[in-house]
DNA sequence: ATATATATACTCAAAATGAGTATATATATT
DNA sequence: AATATATATACTCATTTTGAGTATATATAT
């Protein structure tokens, strides 16, 4: 009845780029504290409660869980979303308080040295399958995801069309293009038609159909979900590539870290004429050895781009006054 | 010391655009809540009290607040961000619980009626006056705001080079462009440099610094200046105004209703061959006899257009497949 | 009848984009 | 040593988009 059946959880999705792939730091929360029931085994996300009067702000609360848990320091932190549905936590049916989670966006650098017995680095894509489209159009998406998609939409009738206008956009069937922002869109409606274990596990008597990706525990897939779609936004127009690369990199590891991201691929020689062209990087005159061919020149972030020009593209237009 | 201590208040920022003026909805919470403290005077957002047991989600929890405190049933609702700082309530220092607030953004059309007699509108720019450029860059700027920076930016010689860095980013000083997006960024500056009230009001002793624009309670001046900052990004890529317009408008309707939010004047013709290349509306057939000049024609949204190109111009070079 | 608003069409140079081709400089293989 | 294979980088060229206008049409106010 009152108000203080409440517990606010933070969780951070921290990411990096090794390997060609984007990776997401998880935990086994069994390992950790001791009094989490035996049914909330698996994979989660770092996260720990948010204490008032141990922690003066949110992110810093987050800061510290995340230290204590991984021994990871965080650079880049960003907040991404507060989730707070009822039974978000099945052990609110059991008289469990509600558990308001706040996510967090952190990046970090591949060379960020760590060590812990706890924490894990797993690919994105593990989770997200249907979200790389770096070697094309995945094919589970035509296997799996589209014949279990069409049951689902026929499934009710007065909803058939809303639905199939909501699986045209977010998953790009006619003439529509993928859209690599919508990743939030995509999890959610294979939430609703019942095509990751987790939207199952609430409910009663769940058969065994088939789930598509690696699921995380609660709804910890969900806020890496909501993680990727910003991250994979943001990118656009904020420098924050830099913060997953090493301090001096080839254009093709820029290039590289961009697609893993995104999930696309991209036209070598006009990401590079992008990037040069709004001086986003500068060269250090030194050259990388470490590849194949012919060997890369090396750059780095030009800080001063950020000032320059705000926002290269995107516009309104606008009319002039000074 | 236990986790309990918590509350978590829902905050709303309602904006409308009525007038060529971005308007928001406020109340004057004393005439609301009995039990807030004197000190506790002013203006401020529509809020509410989070309850786990009324409330099935948060975004429903707000919902029920805003109808019973001002009668208004909201369509659009986004969620914000999430603002836990220690003291961010004044009242914790004497005891008080940490208040966790979500802050939302909803939008309601103009025509929408609503009867109360604690909510009002309130025109945006009163309370972040440097934020509107439509007719031109704002006196005030270079009448308080600047001399107030040069001070801020002298007081501590060890930082001078990054404050007049994030000056220049921020307020366009030097050859830099003026980010529209940038709200809360110069808002958080101002709060810095102390020339918002509420960056004193916590302070002993402070004395009557010039104050720029109005203030709100609490931390609610920054709700806004984060809602504002998001939709003036939003727009641009997503169908909001529509949200604001009613279902039938003019080109120039639409342009005003734009320009209200971004703050900024458009070129007329360029704007009308954007939104008509790219279809995001329709002719309806209509024309409005209303203006003063020569009849518009009558517009309304096409809801296709989401389908059917994701997103005009935002890009990563990418590589064909299908 | 004339001035003043507003709407809408059209122009034209500059810049950005999409999709390549061409060439340079490495390492691996025969 | 010659050749194949990778990779880097430069450059081309048609198309599209943008920025900044001019020109014309159709209303109301004076």
């Amino acid at each position: 009845m009152t108000p203080l059946d409440i517990n606010i959880g933070l969780n951070a999705v921290i990411m990096a780029v090794t390997e060609d792939a984007p990776r997401v730091l998880t935990i086994h929360p069994d390992l950790i504290s001791e009094q989490s029931s035996s049914e909330n085994n698996g994979i989660a996300l770092p996260f720990g409660p948010f204490e008032p009067n141990r922690h003066r702000t949110l992110e810093l609360g987050l800061r510290e869980w995340v230290e204590e848990q991984t021994g990871l320091s965080l650079g880049y932190v960003e907040q991404l979303y507060t989730f707070g549905d009822r039974y978000r936590d099945p052990r609110e049916r059991a008289g469990g308080s509600r558990v308001v989670s706040i996510g967090y966006l952190a990046l970090v650098r591949e060379s960020n040295p760590f060590h812990t017995k706890n924490a894990e680095w797993a690919n994105c894509y593990d989770f997200l399958p249907w979200e790389d489209w770096r070697n094309g159009r995945p094919s589970l998406i035509d296997e799996y995801i589209f014949p279990a998609l069409e049951q689902w939409m026929s499934a009710v009738p007065e909803e058939q069309k809303q639905r199939a206008e909501r699986v045209s956009i977010t998953f790009a069937t006619n003439n529509t293009r993928w859209d690599v922002e919508r990743v939030l869109d995509r999890y959610e409606l294979l939430y609703e038609a019942g095509l990751v274990t987790e939207a199952n596990r609430n409910k009663i008597g769940a058969t065994d159909i088939p789930s598509i990706g690696n699921s995380f525990v609660l709804d910890h897939r969900r806020i890496l979900a909501t993680a990727l779609g910003r991250l994979r936004g943001k990118i656009k127009y904020r420098p924050l590539v830099f913060e997953l690369l090493a301090p001096t990199f080839t254009l093709l590891n820029l290039q590289n870290v961009v697609e893993a991201l995104s999930g696309v691929g991209l036209h070598k020689q006009n990401f590079r004429r992008l990037v040069t062209r709004n001086r986003l990087v500068e060269q250090t005159g030194n050259i990388d050895s470490e590849s194949r061919g012919r060997p890369a020149a090396l750059f780095r972030f030009r800080r001063d781009a950020v000032r320059e020009h705000s926002q290269p593209g995107v516009g309104l237009p606008a009319k002039q006054f000074n």
